[in-house]
DNA sequence: GCCAACGTTGGC
DNA sequence: GCCAACGTTGGC
């Protein structure tokens, strides 16, 4: 029995890391990710192959600016290891590490944003699981449902 | 740059 | 185990 393909977003602030960069280097290790609830949705719910929502977040326009997929099973996120790294983190060690990663890869640009005030005028059909558009959100890797998937797309 | 929301830390 | 202090996220 074949696992469907899963969906997932994924925030990035532009600045550092934008859609555009992840085109040009194709495959990104996703690190410095610092939120248990993040990590466990890289560590427990991602395969390969499934689908990523490039979120850009913290800038002039914030929405969804492309699509990327998982392209590796979760693994020690190195910068957590790194003293000079601002990802660093001393109480993590080598034998049990606190943080993980995924590769992503890059599938295509949007052929435009869309925007979160577009996506916060559909949040009635999104529904509450949706949880971008919850209250208070700060999470920076959240599920889509296949539904929310379809819809999201369709507004592009 | 401001600030609300909220996760984490650490004293007790 | 509580909770105040603190730090970070991210929209605006």
């Amino acid at each position: 029995m074949t696992a469907r393909r899963r969906y997932w977003l994924m925030k990035s602030e532009p600045d550092t890391f934008s859609i555009d960069d992840l085109e040009r280097v194709r495959t990104e290790p996703w690190n410095g990710v610092r939120n248990y609830q993040a990590r466990n949705y890289m560590r427990d719910g991602m395969k390969v192959g499934d689908g990523v929502l490039f979120y850009h977040s913290n800038t002039a326009v914030p929405g969804i600016a492309g699509l990327a997929s998982i392209a590796s099973a979760a693994y020690p996120d190195p910068t957590q290891f790194d003293a000079k790294s601002d990802y660093h983190d001393p109480k993590s060690t080598r034998e049990d590490p606190r943080w993980l990663l995924v590769d992503v890869a890059f599938d295509r640009k949007l052929k435009r944003v869309i925007t979160l005030d577009e996506i916060k005028a559909r949040a009635d059909e999104l529904g509450e699981d949706f949880a971008l558009t919850r209250r208070g959100n700060r999470l920076s890797v959240l599920p889509v449902t296949a539904a929310q998937w379809k819809l999201l797309l369709a507004m592009e």
